[in-house]
Formats: structure tokens, C-alpha cells, sequence
RNA sequence: GGGCCUGUAGCUUAGUCAGGUAGAGCGACGGACUCUUAAUCCGUAGGUCGCGGGUUCGAACCCCGUCAGGCCCGCCA
């Protein structure tokens, strides 16, 4: 007995999700109090993962992304003005949404712009480009439409057992004013407010101001509080998988709490999957108040989708990543690279492969699909590395595709991978280490490594440039012949060059690189080193 | 304080559930190509599997302890 086959994280998950029937609704959900980052790319990637995969196992699954716009603002986070000290315990969905400088923007609001709005739709076009498509569930006009109504009066006519599992499974103790629904006060705020009754379907409450009033839980004249908002959510959308951050995983947290209440309103829990954090690295966990964070579309104004999707298709949900916005991604790029122009089929043809092996490349291979966007699925020509030696030292596009092979076929995806390969290299990301960099002067260090050799074909090289023609292929015959003509090898000759021009003993293919810069600054330096 | 997750070559990691003397990619190094030397091809080196015990004929894997990092028990993906 070999055991039982091993599978992709996601199609693990999708057997679960069969054990328990045929129709599914896989959920995922973010609140925007604040910039959305490539951390909540995770989140909704990995339910969009594990939907495909539940497609692929024959299940009915739709995959719904609920926008929490009626959670409170918590506080005035860094990127806000005093001015938000108002809206706190407002809902996200009822307050304007920040200008540039962070005041409140009360001109967007009127022309129905919520702040909830605003950090949402950059993200929806991030979304789209990485071609993901949920079905939208605005938490706000859920409530206000009746939605929650029969899990709210569940909720407040059950308040007892609530209180006793939140109690007990999370091990906090909960105030005597505690009570399972958040009314809205006199302000709009949802802070602050004590609930003094509970008349089915009336809450009675007054609020730190003095004022008391009643909120109707049907009408969402209030919200139910987080533990029990989302189970109410699992219940009324009839959710049945729900991937989510670590945070909500840990014992006694949010789903354990979760769980068990969904059980007082009649339904089951769905089948859960904790994912680890993404972090910057060098810099912590991501977080939208402190600014720390890269958003999806900056990060795809780097690299192509399917890159994206790549880096969380081939790592596991419980493994941390750290995104690495310089040379990992490169890495990952190029990772990508290869293992898309891999032909899998040939590989597990092989009989001799380990099982080991043939897991591996399984698990490549439904990486591989699971990136890939629906509309491109043409392997590239170019490794990353490649591309960006290639758009740094040409500044014409056509060259490009000359150089590479592909001019009578440019594909709109390479077109988009160069400039997406350029914004890159004119950011602050781009790693140091692939940056090309020539020298203004001699190099003192570079040129104590000069040996005989070097000094000896130095002369040559510039005889040569001066009369070669000033192109890639010119260039290239001007230094093979410099080495050739004195029987040395063509080795010395480039060593010499990347000593003089760039500093450094190896480097980049140069004829490329020199023909686009000009001939006399290049004799002029390669002159000072004799 | 209680609980959960993670720790494997310089870097990213597979393998841990079902124990059988560690696999890969990147990088590094070396070589090849009458060769655009960060391209391509071939090869080499590199690991006391965080640490210490235990169980076992046998442990990266199971058990106990311990260290480090992260997280939850208010809110956060």
C-alpha cells in the first residue's frame, strides 16, 4: 500500500468540500477600513484557488467576496486627518471617503462615493486584472435590506447562549451590558451605546450622550457584532467554505466562536482554511494603518498577474510568505518561467518516476493552471532577467522584440510584460543588482585587478572601437577580433571591458549595452584607464 | 498566563498526517560553446533537518522538554 495520493493544497480542500455535497458557496471577505494590500490578494486568491478546484472535482460552486462596509471606523489611522475623529463607530458605508491629504471628502460623498467605496474600487480593477470574479455582497445594504433580520432576532432572542459560548470558547468574560446587536445612537455612531431592552424585533438603547432610542434589527438599524455577523453572514448566504487569515484561525478566536453559534441558527459551519500573513520583507506584517504595505495594483504594475497568482498557487496557505518586491521576485518570475514552459505531460509519461517525484511535478503542473489567466495562456519567450537586461539597454520596444526573435509576432501579454518590466526598473523596487550601471570614471579598485593580459589588450579594444561600425554586431566583432588578433581569448577582452566600464568582473552581454550608449564617452573612459 | 502555527543547504523550499539513513529551484563555483561571458548546455560543492532527551532495529517525521519568530484569547486578511 503506497498510501493515499498526495494532492495540491487546493485540491485537498475541494475533497473536503466533496465530503460534505455537491452545492457550494465558497466565501471570502475584507473590511475596507483602509487601503486594501497584496495580503488581501491572499485571502481572495485562495478562495478563487480553491473554487477552481472544486470546479475541476464536478462540485456547483459560486464564490462570493463580502465587502464589510458596515463595520465602524475604528480610529483615525495615520493616513486620516483629525477631522475622522467624528466618524468613529460610524459605519464605513456612511462616512465620506478620505481626499489625498485624508479630510474628509464631502464632495465625493454627496455624489454617493462612500469611504467604504473608496478603498474598494482599486482593488475590484486589481481583481479584474488578475482575473478574479466574485460575486459582490455589500455587508451595509445587506442589513439595511433584511438580510440579517431573521439571524439578528435569533441572535438578541438568544442572547444568553451567545454570551455563554463566546465565554467560554474564547475564555474572555463579557460586561453585564454586553448584548448580541450593535444599535446605531443618535450620532450614528455604534460606539458607546447601551442596550437597555430587547423587544423582538426592537432594540432599546441609550447612548453616551444621554439620548435613548430604539433601532429596528430587521430594518439593519444597527449591526450585529463581528463574532456573530459572521456566522449570521455563513447563515443567511449559505456559506459552506471560508478561507481566512490566521488571526480568525487561532483557538478561541472568531471561527471556533463561530462555529457553535451557527448551530442556534440551524446551519452548519463551513468547512474551514487558515492562511498565514503575507509580510514585506525586511518590514513586518503588512498593515493598512501603518502604511506598511504594497497594494495590488502596484504590485501589478511590476509583474504580470499570473505572477501574482503564481507566488500563492505554489505556496501552502498554513506557510508565511514574505514578498519580496526586489530580487525574490525576479526569482519568482523566472520560477514561473520555467516551470509554465515545462511539458508535464512528457514528465509523468515517465514510469521510473518517484512517487515523490511525480507529486512534485503534479503540484507544478495545477500551479501552473491555477495561475494562468483565463484570457493569455501563451508561455513567454523571455525569462525576467532576460527582459530586464533587454528593456534597460534598449530603449525602443522594436528592439526588443528584434533581439529576443518575435518581431512578426509580438503577443499583447509581452507587449504588457515590457512595460510593465519598465515601470519597474524606473521604481524604487527594482533590484540594485540587475540595475546596469556605467561608470563616469575609472574605477581605481576595478582596475588594480588588471593583470598583463588586460593591459595588454586594453589598446586594441580601442583601435578597434574607434573604426567598428557602432552596432550590437560591430561591437561584438570589434571585441572578439581585439582578443583574436593577439591569440588571446575573447574571455579577456570582455573581463576587461566590465572592469573599465561597469566596475565589476562579469556582467551583461555588452555589444547590446555599448551600442546604444555613445562611442566617444566610451573611448573617452576606456582612454583614462590606460 | 492559556492555546495555535512556523523553524530543513547562502536564499526560497519539498518531504512531517500513514517512521525506512534528506529532494529541488535560485545563487556560488568549475567547464563547454571559433560564443552577444547576467543567454544556452554540462558538471561540482554545500545540510549534526532550531536545540536536548525519549520511543524504535531505524526519527526531519511519533512523544516530552526547550529556544527563536509569528498569531489568537479587544479590533485586523
Amino acid at each position: 500500500m503506497i498510501g493515499v495520493e498526495k494532492m495540491h493544497w487546493s485540491d485537498v480542500a475541494a475533497k473536503r468540500l466533496a465530503e460534505r455535497g455537491e452545492k457550494h458557496i465558497i466565501s471570502t471577505g475584507i473590511t475596507p477600513s483602509g487601503e486594501f494590500h497584496i495580503g488581501h490578494l491572499r485571502e481572495i486568491l485562495t478562495g478563487d484557488m480553491l473554487t477552481k478546484a472544486a470546479l475541476k472535482a464536478g462540485l456547483d460552486v459560486e464564490f462570493v467576496f463580502i465587502v464589510d462596509s458596515a463595520d465602524p471606523l475604528r480610529k483615525v489611522y495615520s493616513f486620516l486627518d483629525d477631522d475622522y475623529e467624528a466618524y468613529i463607530g460610524h459605519q464605513l458605508k456612511q462616512i465620506p471617503p478620505p481626499t489625498p491629504e485624508g479630510k474628509p471628502d464631502h464632495e465625493r460623498f454627496s455624489n454617493g462615493i462612500s469611504y467604504a467605496d473608496h478603498f474598494l474600487e482599486p482593488f475590484k480593477e486589481a481583481l479584474d486584472q488578475i482575473d478574479v470574479r466574485p460575486r459582490f455582497i455589500d455587508n451595509f445594504e445587506s442589513y439595511a435590506s433584511g438580510k440579517f433580520s431573521e439571524m439578528a432576532r435569533i441572535a438578541c432572542n438568544k442572547a444568553t447562549e451567545i454570551r455563554e459560548i463566546i465565554e467560554r470558547v474564547s475564555g474572555r468574560e463579557l460586561s453585564e451590558e454586553w448584548f448580541p446587536w450593535n444599535p446605531i445612537d443618535s450620532t450614528g455612531s455604534i460606539d458607546g451605546i447601551t442596550v437597555t431592552g430587547w423587544n423582538d424585533p426592537y432594540v432599546e438603547w441609550i447612548d453616551s450622550n444621554g439620548q435613548s432610542g430604539r433601532s429596528d434589527v430587521t430594518k439593519g438599524e444597527g449591526k450585529l457584532p463581528w463574532r456573530i455577523d459572521w456566522p449570521a453572514k455563513w447563515a443567511w448566504i449559505g456559506v459552506t467554505m471560508e478561507p481566512f487569515g490566521k488571526d480568525h484561525g487561532a483557538a478561541g478566536g472568531s471561527y471556533d466562536t463561530g462555529k457553535e453559534i451557527i448551530e442556534l441558527f440551524g446551519k452548519q459551519a463551513p468547512v474551514d482554511l487558515t492562511y498565514e500573513w503575507i509580510s514585506l520583507r525586511g518590514q513586518g506584517a503588512m498593515s493598512s494603518s501603518s502604511g506598511n504595505t504594497i497594494g495590488p495594483l502596484e504590485a501589478l504594475s511590476l509583474v504580470p498577474p499570473e505572477i501574482l497568482r503564481y507566488l500563492i498557487a505554489s505556496t501552502k496557505p498554513n506557510k508565511a510568505i514574505e514578498f519580496d518586491t526586489g530580487m525574490g521576485l525576479v526569482t519568482l518570475a523566472d520560477e514561473f518561467e520555467r516551470t509554465a514552459s515545462r511539458d508535464f505531460a512528457i514528465e509523468l509519461d515517465n514510469e521510473d518516476l518517484s512517487r515523490r517525484k511525480r507529486v512534485a511535478v503534479e503540484d507544478a503542473q495545477i500551479a501552473v493552471e491555477l495561475s494562468s489567466i483565463s484570457a493569455s495562456n501563451e508561455a513567454s519567450q523571455v525569462t525576467f532577467r532576460h527582459l530586464a537586461l533587454l528593456a534597460q539597454t534598449k530603449s525602443n520596444d522594436g528592439d526588443v522584440w528584434a533581439s529576443i526573435g518575435i518581431q512578426d509576432q509580438v503577443s499583447p501579454s509581452m507587449i504588457d510584460r515590457l512595460h510593465r518590466m519598465r515601470t519597474w526598473i524606473a521604481s524604487r523596487h527594482f533590484p540594485e543588482e540587475l540595475r546596469i550601471t556605467i561608470l563616469e570614471h575609472p574605477n581605481s579598485e576595478a582596475l588594480a585587478l588588471f593583470g598583463d593580459e588586460e593591459r595588454t589588450i586594453l589598446p586594441r579594444i580601442i583601435e578597434l572601437f574607434t573604426t567598428c561600425e557602432w552596432t550590437s554586431p560591430g561591437i561584438q566583432a570589434a571585441i572578439s577580433n581585439s582578443a583574436k588578433s593577439i591569440e588571446l581569448s575573447p574571455r579577456v577582452a570582455y573581463r576587461t571591458l566590465y572592469l573599465t566600464i561597469m566596475g565589476v568582473e562579469k556582467g551583461p552581454r555588452l555589444p547590446a549595452i555599448l551600442s546604444e550608449l555613445n562611442r566617444e564617452t566610451i573611448l573617452s573612459l576606456l582612454k583614462q584607464c590606460l
